[in-house]
DNA sequence: CTGAAAGCGCTTACAG
DNA sequence: CTGAAAGCGCTTACAG
């Protein structure tokens, strides 16, 4: 255990250099107060600190000052592939705006209320909740974050001085349906992992794209091309249950998939059925998981923007600082359609 | 902005009582130096503490005690699937222990500096570094972890004071091996990404386990029968250019490839060829990513034992602050083949 | 069983 | 341009 010798304070570097530590503040950081010191002094101070091996320690300044440069993070087990790939991007964005960030995984509601109550303990400045509750589950209870000053939300405003993020489902698939109504598809069906449990549920962002597509279109089908599941599972079984329903019941050409996981499986299915992709059914998921491209056919599918959600994301949080009020803004991201093989 | 009235603190409740600080330091935690305090007293202390809200100040604490409770974890870009799925495990041990953790992504080896810096000042009680480099890429520099008196690596100690957790790399190809040539199998090709840039690198590992099992059963190949690549990235020129290599000159019958993303593009080029899998040839991945029970056919691969993993690191990191000497053991997850239709 | 005091390492007004 | 002092909210030895 190198160099636990003894731990280098500001005051340490004040002693050798017989000034006081408000000087040395000063020449390292822009703190200090009032006090400034000549270039040259601080240039002296700051070849002292760095020969003694001087770290300034954050919790000491945390303590003083309120600040503590860090967000707590909530995910989810609801899309692991998306908020494990949304969370390293907002990783990256926090850090190039000097803050880091505190994880909390959410396997369970009831944990909750002891995940913020941890957040502020520490002196998270706020919180991103990337969780979205299934159908099944609790939503959370806005009281966990009455002493969380800033947090955002993905979806739904889960207490009433959040701010929220959207992605926007619907045009993601608005964008899926015109796709495929140009290359000439005219029964197009949708199987979607579920009903919609709350109102910003993405599972009803998507119906609403659909529809208003298919209207747009004026392509037969809304709700009666719409296969619903009653579970987040993939399972070859229910895969089987939505084609019958959609391909033999409703002889649809092209399927937009819940996601790009129930994609996977439905290539595994229509192969089995002897179906060619895209030749006699076109297949549309949704993620852009890293597997959509890895698929046989590489899978069309709608993408999140993680990009623009994470800088928007930590926009919003930074401008939430000064204007508590900016919370109530609408912010969508758009879904981008990525076009591949299986269309 | 509710509730930023003011912040309770121990004091405030301790006037409300009118008892001293440490008596509620007492009721409520096991602080509080030497003062016990009377059940009934306690009582009462605990439902003022719940009456006003009172949230601890961790930081407060820490800066007294020293302790953070707070783990830094280093991930990389290397293996985005296998770090993603790890973290969020490592996440849920680490919580059940009492610990938090703070996360940073390492883009450029050039910031890790900085990353260290930044968990020493605020107080990280370890890190866990599971950032693997590349073989393009400089490998941390031991100086870096001087002042983190308890760091954990993956695969490789990169300080003298770390300690390490290898995943058993040459065992799950060994099992490959053995199960394959149990299908049958004598002609075993193996496609690596890349070359082995250092000594614990997964890449050399592989190769011993493959070679081992071949001497063992007697198989032929060895180096011959292993075609190594340029890039971690499986581009499909590289995969048709193994195949050239494995299958029309050494007529191999099974391939095992460096990971399941190199897997999922075999699939591609096997079909492209005509070839059936497993009938024309079998094929194994490594990592067991999510994609790997998703493709078609699903995935014979090697499953990194996430679950024992972060037990095992996690065990190691609270027997280092007993015992800094811990550190040497030698730790080893056993990696588990997982037999699915490629093979 | 209880309380007053010191101190963790910073920052920040304030006085010189 | 510089220094002495107070204080962030806790914990902990020590004295009563």
């Amino acid at each position: 255990m190198p160099a636990a010798s003894r731990t280098i304070r500001l005051v340490d570097i004040a002693r050798e250099m017989g000034v006081s530590r408000p000087v040395v503040a000063a020449a390292l950081f822009d703190s200090g107060g009032n006090t400034r010191v000549s270039p040259a002094l601080a240039a002296r101070i700051r070849a002292t600190a760095a020969r003694l091996g001087y770290r300034p320690n954050a919790v000491a300044r945390q303590l003083k000052t309120g600040r503590s440069r860090l967000i707590g993070v909530v995910i989810g087990a609801d899309n692991p592939q998306v908020n494990q790939t949304r969370l390293l991007q907002l990783e990256a964005e926090a850090f190039r705006r000097g803050y880091r960030l505190l994880i909390a995984y959410l396997h369970d509601m009831r944990e909750s209320t002891a995940l913020m109550a941890d957040f502020v303990a520490r002196g998270v400045e706020g919180v991103f909740w990337l969780h979205l509750p299934f159908c099944l589950e609790q939503p959370p209870k806005a009281a966990i974050f009455k002493q969380l000053p800033r947090v955002i939300f993905n979806e739904e405003r889960w207490c009433p001085h959040g701010g929220v993020i959207r992605i926007d489902y619907a045009g993601g698939i608005h964008q899926a349906v015109h796709h495929l109504a140009a290359r000439g598809h005219r029964r197009i069906g949708m199987m979607l992992a579920g009903r919609g449990g709350w109102p910003g549920d993405p599972i009803l962002a998507r119906l609403r794209g659909y529809q208003t597509a298919l209207r747009e279109l004026g392509l037969p089908g809304g709700r009666s091309h719409v296969w619903f599941g009653d579970s987040p599972d993939p399972a070859a079984s229910a895969i089987d249950a939505a084609l019958a329903e959609l391909l033999d019941r409703r002889r649809v050409t092209a399927v937009i998939a819940s996601n790009d996981q129930w994609a996977a499986e439905t290539i595994k299915a229509l192969r089995r059925r002897g179906l060619r992709i895209p030749e006699d059914v076109a297949l549309v998921g949704f993620d852009n998981d890293d597997l959509a491209r890895r698929l046989d056919p590489e899978l069309t599918t709608v993408d999140h923007n993680h990009d623009l959600f994470v800088q928007r994301a930590l926009e919003l949080f930074e401008r939430l600082a000064v204007t508590p009020a900016a919370a109530a803004d609408e912010i969508l991201i758009p879904a981008r359609l990525v076009v591949r093989q299986s269309t």
